[in-house]
DNA sequence: ATTAAAAATTTTGTATACAAAATAAATTGA
DNA sequence: TCAATTTATTTTGTATACAAAATTTTTAAT
């Protein structure tokens, strides 16, 4: 009798591991814009050969952080002021979509949550823990977009907030950038509670630009 | 002295050209949905190594054309009714997000060419003429979108058309389904005449994510 | 010393090799 | 005959090998 339940989980291979490793260096800064991604470097580094390596470097280049030049290498995108608006333009637009087909399944439970998140927010700001308060920024959007049905957009959202997460490594300094984000939260929440689906997506969709455009003013070109 | 232009089109690396086969034949059935994706057996048709051929496996995962389940091997990504709605409420997101952006440069010639192109989906559709229709189908788009500045929307637009034709190749029987497009697309050019980039906007959804929800009716789950 | 050409080195791209897991086939025992 | 276990085969995952392109270093000539 052959009987086993084979979960993809269980044994990641070692590409996916590498691709985090990497996507993580890259989006903490600690892999330059620009900077180069050898293959032999990460064969010595990680003590593995190159065939999952070179997978991952391609993946990655999928996911839009590495630029791959044939029979040249591999480096570590760019980005300008333009690229930032360009992305939150689209993570705008995605986010507010599974917002509002979330939202409609958010019960009394997950607004009171909503609502705790904001005080925290108000309170990290107020004591200048930009980090923490950046953390309890994503808690309130996970909380928003958790019960959107859509996988796809769900996933398409993430691979957006990772080269937000990427962008904001350069913006902990500026506190400002989030100075409006609690009322923002305030005025949304009151939206979910009124059952104003669609005037909820296009506040959201502008409130979430806004924080866009702040960055993008602060990020010296580089 | 160094100098050389280096194109990246130049030499089109392995990968690349076997990630466009096999792609192409999964959007048009040649590969069906559930079918498993063998190294061993492309490696054999393409008389190539297997080592590229991994590599474009694994970036088909990543478009969302493949699923791998680790050391057990790729099959081709079934997709449901659902499948469909969701990536037209995605799709038609984005599009018309690109549209609102390109359509204020647009000018006399390109009105032009769209009122051209409306008649000829007009007349191949009397005709029956179902595949030359979508072609113009696909001619108006790409020329309302074409203007966008926004790259990276438009790369994920595209991504986004390839699981579209693939569903497209499952109603090419059923006419009906684009039978109200010319009115759209004149409503569509009245809007940008006027300057309306906003009603442009959602009026584009709205039809786009129509045609949508026509498509996945005509669907029989697999 | 500076530039150009040549040689050496490094790095990428592809093929092959091998180990381990999964699947299929064969064998055994009731 | 049929289920369960073993054995064989196939297939995936990773490592290594090798060829070719790109880069760097060296050499040579002015």
């Amino acid at each position: 009798m052959k009987s086993y339940i084979s979960s993809p989980i269980d044994h990641k291979v070692l590409p996916d591991k590498i691709l985090d490793y990497i996507r993580d260096k890259i989006i903490t800064g600690k892999l330059k814009a620009g900077e180069k991604v050898s293959e032999a470097k990460l064969s010595d580094e990680l003590r593995i050969s190159r065939t999952p390596i070179r997978e991952a470097i391609r993946l990655l280049e999928c996911e839009g952080f590495i630029e791959i030049i044939p029979r040249k290498g591999a480096v570590v995108k760019k980005f300008s002021k333009d690229d930032i608006l360009n992305t939150f333009e689209i993570k705008a637009a995605i986010e507010a979509l599974a917002v509002k087909d979330a939202a409609p399944r958010m019960d009394a439970k997950n607004i009171a949550k909503a609502e705790q998140i904001i005080e925290n927010e108000k309170n990290y700001y107020e004591k200048n823990e930009i980090v923490k308060a950046f953390k309890e920024f994503d808690n309130f959007t996970s909380l928003l977009i958790k019960k959107c049905s859509n996988q796809m957009l769900l996933d398409m959202n993430t691979k957006m907030t990772n080269h937000i997460i990427r962008y904001r490594f350069f913006c902990f300094k500026f506190p400002e950038i989030i100075a409006s984000v609690p009322e923002a939260h305030i005025r949304l929440v009151r939206l979910i509670k009124n059952k104003k689906f669609s005037e909820l997506r296009f506040e959201y969709e502008n409130y979430y630009m806004e924080i866009g455009k702040k960055m993008a003013d602060k990020i010296i070109v580089l």
